[in-house]
DNA sequence: GTCCTTGCTGTACGATCGTTCAGTAAGGAC
DNA sequence: GTCCTTACTGAACGATCGTACAGCAAGGAC
């Protein structure tokens, strides 16, 4: 699956109507009214006119007529290729958070060895274009908003947040391993991290000029260093229903 | 105003049609077909009305329809008190965060003294009921998903935030002041703080069997820990543009 | 060239949306 | 009791939604 195509080039969103030129006078080699595509090629192409179109409409931007218009092809198309609406939604879901989590995953990997490098690797792919960007977040929330009545979103969710979830924690692993005990559980450190992370992305996401990516990725490292500090372990008093996981 | 009022008893949600014995049968003492109410109050039962539906139905939630069925009122009394859809949306939004955010303040300012005493209540707070409920979420996402292209939203927004971040960062200012120097500036430290709590309020929300609330309150008591331990105090290199508050 | 597959178009349909408005009736003033 | 104010109802409007489907046409097979 080929990367950084968050925008794509395709889409001019004025489609639709062609020029009268090429219409009245149908002169000479005659201009095809559109092109076929591979299957493949064109579902791909309407999931990134999906995500486009939610950048720039956010929740009206989900309508078909919209995505159509940005993919510049008819309203039946979609339901040419995908059975529902719906299905475009969650396929587009997926590729979205799979794009951003296998960003930060590879800035992680191709980082010099060592937790601590890898970390800081992936705090500066975190809290740095494509994936610091304010239409991320007006994407999101509107996938989001279909969260509580939409099974396929869950799924979706579920398996890619696991993703990110089990980077944060291998990299934390790594640096118990290096740098001995941690202040926190495994478990509950990646956990905290997480947080950490995301409601820096959400604030800076909501109000830009607050701080700047500089200083966010200045306390990822901060609570990264507290963490590894060998003060006393701190015992969480277990209770009635313990978590799973 | 009175607290305490997001599950209005009123809206049964299954009104408008009235039983056959009322209207056939014209006896006796005629029950009225709906009871008139000051303006006042029938617009916060309709702002009641319009969190709930939210609650229950999510972005669908969000018509005249479901809104006027939730509080048992025809479909043009909306229009009546409220000259759009949008305002009734808006004024739902500054209540709805008004008394989440008055909670956790109220319970912080009635707290006994000392910033660690004060912080500990706010979190304690911030990680039960009524702040802690999937349904929270599921509201404030919806909320979210018409910021970009709803300034009324956003003027909510911008005040009501600005309440809750100025809040920790109140509590913070007595901390530095008992404990000595922060590792961070105020402002870094507050927004660190925000960060960890939204960032961990989110994540339960989306997956509650990830971890206890007790856990969430713990990592942060940790991580304001971590703030004060006079460790060497954290400079952030200067760039180009700094943020102005 | 002709044929065939099928990607693709675009109208049509019923549902639901926000808003309007003419009319009803609740309930206090008197 | 009568009158009057106005909170309130509910049908109707045009716009837009997701989906269905009959027909057009691109472009490879031959």
């Amino acid at each position: 699956m080929p990367r950084a195509r968050f925008f794509p080039t395709s889409g001019a969103g004025d489609c639709g109507a062609l020029p009268d030129a090429a219409r009245t006078a149908a002169v000479s080699p005659r201009k095809p009214r559109f092109e076929r595509q591979l299957p493949q090629e064109r579902r791909q192409a309407l999931i990134d006119a999906t995500i486009e179109s939610l950048k720039r409409y956010g929740h009206e931007g989900l309508s078909v007529r919209r995505i159509s218009a940005q993919a510049g092809v008819s309203i039946g198309l979609i339901n040419h290729h995908f059975p529902k609406k719906d299905t475009l939604i969650a396929q587009a879901y997926r590729y979205f958070n799979s794009e951003l989590v296998g960003g930060v995953r590879a800035a992680a990997l191709q980082a010099p060895a060592g937790a601590r490098a890898r970390l800081r690797a992936f705090f500066r792919a975190t809290f740095s274009p494509p994936n610091l960007d304010r239409d991320v977040l007006t994407v999101w929330v509107v996938f989001w908003s279909l969260y509580r009545h939409s099974p396929e979103i869950q799924k979706v969710h579920g398996e890619t947040y696991r993703e990110h979830v089990d980077l944060v924690r291998s990299m934390l692993a790594d640096l118990a391993a290096e740098a001995g005990k941690l202040r926190f559980s495994l478990r509950l450190a990646a956990i905290g991290l997480t947080a950490m992370i995301d409601g820096l992305w959400l604030e800076w996401c909501l109000d830009p000029g607050n701080f700047r990516p500089a200083e966010a990725i200045a306390l990822c490292e901060s609570w990264v260093d507290s963490l590894s500090a060998d003060t006393t372990h701190v015992d969480i008093p277990a209770e009635a229903s313990p978590p799973s996981r």
